[in-house]
RNA sequence: GCCGAGGUGGCAGAAUGGUUAAUGCGACGGACUGCAGAUCCGUUUCCUGGGGGUUCGAUUCCCUCCCUCGGCUCCA
């Protein structure tokens, strides 16, 4: 007899590429189905961008997929909110840093929410930190790898951490210092990077050992999440540029306070957004905003978008035209979708019939379309394969809805199925949904689009097609699309916001 | 110079040691329509950077060259 448990399910296998042993690899959480998982996020000394948009939309859709397949993840990111660009940014403005780093933060998350991204656990600000930030220094000083030079400045000497390079699999010896920053001449080896940065009278410090100051960049990362997530965790991501040094930075200072390894099991590295070729960047200037591509563009057609290559692979963005490309394919998901929903509510409104009367083949293809999307996924997350199975399952639905013939709330729950389980994790079905939702407007606005619909077919009746095209444009000006189909006329509302 | 990721059709972009190299966009044709749109069916025959090698078979594995992008202590 089958034994009861509350137990869950144990969660479906995933493999996942890691940067650091260079290949595809199983994730194997250490507690499971306890995942943490953290990835870098931004400096907000100025609005952020579509490059930013890829990579957190991303990281949004592995954390579903894994939670989806019965993972329990923590998603945890930081906030770099102060640094030596906050402050530049701040004196420009004749502001504090903290004014810039929020305002540019909350307007971050504004556009996070508009993309759907709601995977995040705990957003956490470096000068949340501080304390772990100093007692991570006092350990790596105690240890020998770190020391306080003249300036009231903290280094990490490089030296000391043997393994430093690996994950972006560079000698030492080969890289060059120096190549575009200026080298601090009190630090005993070019390549020794700064963990608190000594204070200057004139930028916002806190007391420490080695005089006020402040955190540096990398060190902020491992105290947070050493301090969250334990000093072992199952996965680390970022952008690709992030490997060296930052990356590298990490593991050293991690691994080297906690004496633990692997400070991550796996290390994910995002592909950076392409504009004309070059990667688009702050530093580089060529930057399309996030917030004003957000007023300009649907959200489903720019998360679409950023979903439309795999995850480590550079995207090209040709501007408009990306959205507009986006927003056609988005259109041959939705029609099959749109159309399930709606029948699915006048089933429920009918009373809903939970028999399913469709044949075994397509029972069969629903469940295999679902099993495919699920494979691409857990395949070191390849969204465009996914995408293509959901296409390949929109054609099979339409094919079927031309049929005619009419489903019970059972058989379209699961037409819908496939859809819904991919739409889990990718998320932009349910954003079209806010953009232009599928469902009749206010019953009063219905009775009248009705109504001119009446109106329409009778001067088809009539055989006076210059009345019923001029009815169909100013519907179409007004907001509504009009198709006529084998079924009789129909309509929807045109895509806004 | 060194390290990493790449180079696939008009465009975007997958996959694979092996029958016709996905999928979407675009284009063209057919069905449906008064027209349009949506949809369905079909076409888009010589598309895997160059040159070697391994193999019965390479786009996939190896070598080499060329090119692009990223990194070499600011960066998603």
């Amino acid at each position: 007899m089958a034994q009861v448990t509350d137990r869950p399910p144990a969660p479906r296998p995933v493999r996942i590429h890691d940067t650091l042993r260079g290949g595809v690899v199983p994730l194997v959480p250490r507690v499971s189905p306890r995942v943490g998982m953290f990835v870098c996020g931004l400096t907000p000394y100025k609005p952020s961008h579509l490059g930013h948009g890829r990579t957190f939309v991303f990281f949004d859709v592995a954390a579903r997929f894994l939670r989806q397949q019965g993972y329990r993840v923590f998603y945890l990111q930081n906030v770099t909110d102060l640094d030596d660009k906050t402050l530049a940014q701040a004196r420009e403005e004749r502001t504090s840093y903290f004014d810039v780093s929020e305002r540019n933060f909350s307007e971050y998350v504004r556009d996070m929410e508009r993309l759907g991204v709601r995977s995040v656990n705990l957003y956490a600000r470096c000068t949340d930190y501080v304390p772990e930030i100093l007692a991570q220094i006092q350990e790596l000083v105690t240890k020998g790898l770190a020391y306080p030079g003249p300036t009231g400045d903290v280094y990490y000497e490089v030296g000391r951490f043997p393994a430093f390079g690996a994950l972006s699999r560079q000698r030492m010896e080969e890289v060059r210092p120096g190549a575009r920053v200026e080298v601090d001449p009190h630090k005993r080896a070019p390549e020794d990077f700064v963990i608190w940065k000594g204070g200057n009278p004139d930028e916002p410090a806190w007391p420490s050992p080695y005089g006020p100051g402040r955190p540096g960049w990398h060190i902020e990362d491992t105290a947070i999440t050493v301090s969250v997530l334990g000093a072992r965790y199952e996965i680390h991501g970022g952008g690709a540029e992030l490997k060296f040094p930052h990356h590298e930075a990490e593991i050293a200072l991690a691994e080297g306070a906690t004496g633990l390894t692997p400070l991550a099991q796996i290390w994910m590295h995002a592909g950076l957004l392409n504009m004309r070729g070059e990667k688009m960047s702050k530093s580089l200037g060529n930057v399309v905003g996030l917030g004003e591509t957000l007023r300009e563009q649907p959200a489903d057609r720019v998360r679409f978008f950023l979903l439309s290559g795999l995850y480590r692979s550079p995207l090209e963005f040709a501007g408009e035209e990306s959205f507009a490309e986006a927003g056609r394919g988005l259109e041959r998901l939705r029609v099959p979708y749109d159309r399930l929903r709606v029948l699915r509510a006048d089933a429920e409104n009918a009373g809903a019939d939970h028999r399913r009367a469709l044949g075994t083949s397509s029972q069969e293809a629903s469940g295999r379309a679902v099993e495919a999307i699920r494979g691409a996924l857990a395949e070191d997350f390849n969204v465009r394969q996914a995408v293509a199975e959901m296409f390949a399952w929109g054609r099979e639905v339409n094919g079927l809805l031309q049929g005619g013939e009419s489903f019970t709330a059972g058989d379209l729950d699961l037409l819908l199925e496939p859809f819904r389980f991919a739409d889990e994790s990718l998320g932009f079905l349910e954003l079209s949904e806010q953009v232009a939702p599928s469902f009749a407007p206010p019953p009063e606005i219905s009775a009248l689009v009705d109504l001119a619909l009446k109106a329409r077919e009778s001067a088809r009746r009539r055989g006076d097609f210059g009345e019923a095209d001029r009815i169909r444009e100013e519907l179409s000006s007004a907001g509504f699309r009009l198709e006529d189909t084998p079924q009789g006329p129909r309509w929807k509302r045109k895509e806004g916001r």
